[in-house]
DNA sequence: CTGAAAGCGCTAACAT
DNA sequence: ATGTTAGCGCTTTCAG
């Protein structure tokens, strides 16, 4: 019988099985673009975890279906867990998802209240990396970010204007610029930033996919990094350390927040109760200085 | 009627659905790595266009689990398509998808005969990134590949070789590495290269990816690109082009293969009948002079 | 301990 | 047009 199952090439029907036994084996990843390469990262540490551990990964990038659509596709689709970046501070698709009973994560962005997440302490990430402008003498900096609907830009540039008026130093509103995060915008921005009569002598950059971009910009204007100008990044991207770009960033280190996110979900799985309690797990930052700051001349 | 289910927030249980429609609107994407840029480029476009079109994707990295068993999972899941990168030349796995009768599409990679995929000319673009070496006058050039069961491997070296053998010059064996494609290891044959003593004048590596590993080490070792040694790749993927390290690259160019795999895909899926005839894509490849290659002093 | 039957939530075919 | 019913391929329960 069992030798008839391996001659015949059985494979029992998945679908079938889920049906009735009301588990799919199936968590939904809901990302921001892999044009940042953080989330390549978090994309790859999640799946790579899934599989290990036997489940099959849904994946969505935000921006192609509206987000709303999504989790009722998700849901539709009866999967074991939701693993979550783009959720906005006020979003009332956070109350949809707890309603659902369905376990989930949330990672790198997080709600206002509430929720369970893990996230880079991204006010501290902010300060730090704004501390380090400082140190170096700067003053005159700018400030590139995304949406402040999002925890991550928010907190990120709350940590920024914290370090600035401890240093007493006040923000010159022509040099801080909400940008949509694309490489199209930034380097606009940041050709109108260095072509201003005063130019800023720093420029902190909200991710570094951001500050990748601008770095490209003001090398095709023919300006140096840093003695024109110093930039750094948040996140600490794997391309970040590379030799031939060695920006200055911040991020977490120790373990990967796709991990960590990926195993307290699946662990949320097969506890299979009601949470008893939220888990909430934020990553303290560590500066890594490299080759895109220096002194203020 | 109609407003009571949206007052009661009805949702559909698809996976009901699925079971007697047999159909479950899910397309399997088997990719390799994110640790290769490519393959980030390709993902990013293939389930962008899925979603576009109504399709969720289930998403596996070869490496965490045996191909096998993703294979077998994939077809107790019923998914309406399958897309792969994931084939070696001579591959068990192939049979057994052209008699699934599933749609199917190859990209990157192909099987040795017959099968549906889109790859770029392969053996042209070595040949043509060979050539690019052999005009600026090397003739002591170094070969960083992968393993030879894969298509793309084996393709790009043999167009390596053919243009070595048409300018009469004989290759050391000395300088060609087959790697498992790491960095890591890219770092380590990339550290002998430059201690032999004769080094070679240029280094060709068989993705990007690896030549980006190959240009890290080359400069931890104080070597300049392309004062001490000319650098190319092949993939010519998106951060190749950015100003901090502008590879001399070869790639596709007008069109993306990663939707061009799933709207073949998607085609087929809607057209439902058995292929009348193969689907055999092959891009042709651009030469991208960028600063990384120099004449040979 | 083995085998039959019920039922998961839908769709499609059929009858009213 | 509307309502009823069979059945998709499994798992689980209940009888034998």
């Amino acid at each position: 019988m069992l030798q008839a199952m391996e001659t015949l090439r059985y494979q029992p029907n998945l679908i079938a099985r889920s049906l009735v036994t009301n588990s799919t084996k199936t968590i939904a990843l809901i990302s921001g673009t892999l044009k940042n390469g953080f989330f390549v990262e978090t994309t790859d540490s999640i799946i790579n975890l899934a599989t290990k551990h036997g489940y099959k990964t849904m994946v969505y990038f935000e921006g192609e279906a509206k987000l709303k659509d999504i989790v009722n596709t998700v849901m539709g689709n009866k999967v074991d867990g939701i693993l979550m970046s783009s959720i906005l501070l006020d979003d009332p698709l956070f109350h949809e998802i707890e309603q659902s009973g369905i376990p989930y994560m949330f990672f790198n962005r997080r709600p206002r209240n509430g929720g369970n997440y893990v996230v880079l302490d991204n006010t501290r990430a902010g300060e730090m990396i704004t501390k380090h402008l400082l140190d170096l003498g700067h003053e005159r900096i700018a400030y590139i970010t995304g949406e402040p609907t999002i925890s991550t830009f928010l907190e990120r540039e709350t940590g920024f204007k914290k370090a600035m008026e401890e240093a007493g130093i006040e923000i010159d509103p022509q040099l801080v610029f909400v940008t949509n995060t694309t490489s199209a915008e930034v380097e606009k921005i940041t050709w109108r930033l260095m072509n201003l009569d005063e130019p800023p002598t720093a420029i902190i950059c909200a991710t570094d996919t951001m500050a990748l971009a601008c770095m490209d910009t003001i090398m095709s204007m023919g300006l140096s990094i840093p003695d024109d100008v110093s930039l750094v990044g948040i996140d600490d991207i794997k391309i970040s350390s590379h030799r031939a770009i060695q920006l200055t960033s911040i991020g977490h280190h120790k373990f990967k927040m796709g991990e960590i996110a990926a195993e307290n979900l699946i662990e949320m799985i097969q506890q299979g109760e009601r949470p008893k309690q939220l888990r909430q797990i934020v990553l303290q930052p560590e500066l890594i200085v490299r080759k895109t700051t220096a002194r203020r001349k």
